[in-house]
DNA sequence: ATGTCC
């Protein structure tokens, strides 16, 4: 088998750049296998949407600043045709500020320390980050659906956020000393890597829980948490080590992959968990354009014509770079990428979400 | 991506 696997039919653009810092990381000292996914695109030297095996060392760098990054599913208790969505965005407000609950008590509960990043815990942060409710759109497979205990009728609250400066600030740690170096298993400096790594994924579990619950509090809505997926960690794997860089496990149970705020988002069944794909899928639609050129090519739009999307969703963004940063042309198409995994026999699709409100930031 | 910047 080769050492680079690149998931993704010919149907699927690839940026050249992406697949040559997929070629450079899969040649690092210790790494055995290197798997790009359909949302495969260029990152700062390192590509995202891509899936890393290594032995002996670990590369901090390859899972990047936002560990613990992930999708958290929420089944609320509101009926969607009754959802008043005028009336809810004027309540979402006010979510950059600190959380005004119990941090320390949060963090104890979930065997953190107690002053481990408080103030940011519940801030959904920003970037492609964000707070999203949901209805159902199509159900594929009922049997599946039903088993996962969803329903057809409900409002869905999905949130894709992550450990905010605690990442940043463990990444940046060991940058300062190693730069694009990696650890090696067995050192003193590895063993601490890992142990704030893990840290920080716990964090980022809390986190989406606590803007869940804000978000779920405004709108004096309950909620169950239905699913909890991380695409950005690194975890012991066989008789070495897994990077996932934007990249969903396809060995824990049900993934949403979500498209961009104007496309649907996929509940998906990972298919057997084959190797092919380093236990990994896609975790999104992919950027199709980077930041620093979604604002020249959306030039003819304005920030009006970008708060309403194609498929009837408002979104929340009052800071005007990020609306046309995060525009949906900025991405590429979801339902292609759904398409190559299914191609592979990575997955089976259980239901689409459609989004109805996304919350970005009210910070200009 | 970043208590995002001195």
């Amino acid at each position: 088998m080769s050492k680079v696997t690149v998931i993704a039919t010919e149907n699927s653009w690839m940026e050249g750049e992406a697949l040559r810092q997929l070629k450079l990381a899969a040649n690092l000292p210790g790494m055995v296998r290197a798997v790009g996914l359909p949302d495969l695109h260029p990152g700062k030297g390192i590509p995202v949407g891509a899936a890393f095996y290594s032995e002996g060392m670990i590369y901090p760098h390859l899972v990047g600043n936002d560990i613990g990054c992930g999708m958290g599913l929420w089944l609320t208790d509101q009926k969607a045709h009754k959802f008043k969505i005028d009336k809810a965005v004027k309540k979402l407000d006010g979510f950059e500020a600190p959380w005004a609950g119990d941090s320390a008590a949060e963090l104890d509960a979930a065997d953190l320390p107690t002053d481990l990043w408080p103030y940011a815990l519940g801030t959904i942060g920003s970037g492609n980050h964000f707070a999203e409710f949901q209805t159902i759109e199509t159900i594929v497979n009922k049997d599946a659906f039903d088993e996962a205990g969803l329903e057809k009728g409900q409002l869905y609250l999905l949130v894709h956020s992550g450990s905010r400066g605690l990442g940043e600030s463990i990444l940046r740690r060991h940058v300062d000393r190693y730069a694009g170096l990696g650890l090696s298993e067995g050192t003193t400096d590895f063993d601490e890597y890992i142990r704030r790594h893990d840290q920080a994924v716990r964090w980022g579990v809390l986190n989406r829980r606590i803007i869940a619950r804000r978000f779920l509090d405004a709108l004096g809505l309950n909620g169950k948490s239905k699913l909890d997926v991380c695409h950005n960690s690194v975890t012991a794997s066989g008789k070495g080590w897994l990077h996932r860089k934007g990249a969903a496990p396809s060995d824990q149970g049900l993934v949403v992959i979500p498209g961009s705020r104007g496309s649907l988002s996929y509940l998906v069944a990972p298919d057997q968990s084959p190797d092919i794909s380093l236990w990994s899928l896609a975790h999104g639609a992919g950027r199709k354009w980077k930041r620093s050129d979604a604002r020249a090519k959306l030039a003819r739009y304005r920030v009006a014509d970008l708060t309403k999307t194609n498929l009837g969703g408002r979104v929340i963004c009052e800071d005007k770079d990020l609306i046309f940063e995060e525009a949906p042309k900025a991405y590429k198409d979801i339902s292609q990428v759904i398409a190559d995994l299914e191609a592979f026999g990575l997955i089976k699709v259980i239901a689409t979400f459609r989004p109805i409100i996304t919350y970005k930031t009210r910070r200009r």
